[in-house]
DNA sequence: TAATATGGACAACGAAGTTGTCTATATGGT
DNA sequence: ACCATATAGACAACTTCGTTGTCCATATTA
């Protein structure tokens, strides 16, 4: 039993998307700084989804949740950006394989460790002890793949 | 000093994303079994952020961080829902004020006793003290008004 | 071999932002 | 009191990024 009044309900969620937010803008801002300005916060994940194997539209949009048409639009645009490549599968001659160029290799480990360095900081700020108390919290109460992206535009840039 | 590992720096975002979600999306489908199916779940928000006595388009805009003209198209489709209604400022005639109707205003509580519901919910989940630890947590990582919701389209339902 | 399933491309559309421009009204300095 | 500037709102054109629907090529299976 707690004396103190509970917060309202809505503020949990606010926080919950304003730390979110927090995390991945500092991302792209440091993403940006280290060459790779044209990146949308979203493609850091992207890469991730794509992975060092390389994968397809349509498995790609599975994973993230949306249609095959609009993870094909992103490719599209990774694509012309210099970030992916599509490829053939030799034994497949329908799928597409879409792999990581160089700079989209570059990009993905500079995300990791970037992402790495903000666990840090705020490891630093709130200690590691709470901090995986946190994280061991959220995953409690949403469990199950944290790979869905099918949040339209959540990352919109201007 | 913890022995385990500590988990890839990308899976926190991830699963602050996730767990917004899961609320906002367990209030979305709640509030429509209420009776207010057309609702996305970004206007619970929206709500709360008109509150009780009524603002203006600019100051909405203000307040969600989006510009006028986009927090005008939300409100003239909320007006079209029947859940707000604009009248005219005796004060300043260039004011249009927009205030919640009986309707805005039933939705407005609903969603608020829906998160506190939810919010319930995760501290039977979690513990309440453990909640609060998770609720602190975050706001010293992401301080400051929670209450932006300058991410366009974070709601999008299908 | 024929029927079905799957991957990908293209087009049309929709939702929800953006910027730019215009008008009406307030407000503040001279 | 008056003109310059700032602000509120409306309207339009555009962008982004999703959706669905359709179509074709290729695999898979009965």
């Amino acid at each position: 039993m707690s004396s103190e009044p509970a917060p309202p309900g809505f503020e949990l969620p606010l926080r919950l998307l304003l730390a979110f937010r927090t995390i991945i803008d500092e991302l792209h801002e440091r993403i940006a700084r280290e060459g790779h300005p044209d990146l949308r916060p979203m493609h850091g994940f992207v890469f991730q989804a794509i992975g060092p194997h390389g994968t397809t539209a349509v498995e790609l949009g599975r994973r993230l949740g949306v249609s095959k048409q609009a993870a094909g639009k992103t490719v599209e645009n990774l694509e012309q950006l210099g970030y992916v490549e599509r490829g053939s599968d030799p034994a497949d001659a329908r799928r597409k394989v879409i792999r990581l160029t160089d700079r989209g290799v570059d990009c993905l480990a500079r995300s990791a460790r970037i992402f790495d360095e903000l666990r840090a900081e705020w490891s630093a700020t709130l200690g590691e002890e709470e901090l995986r108390r946190l994280e061991d919290g959220l995953r409690r109460l949403a469990p199950g793949d944290p790979f869905r992206l099918d949040t339209p535009r959540w990352f919109g840039s201007p």
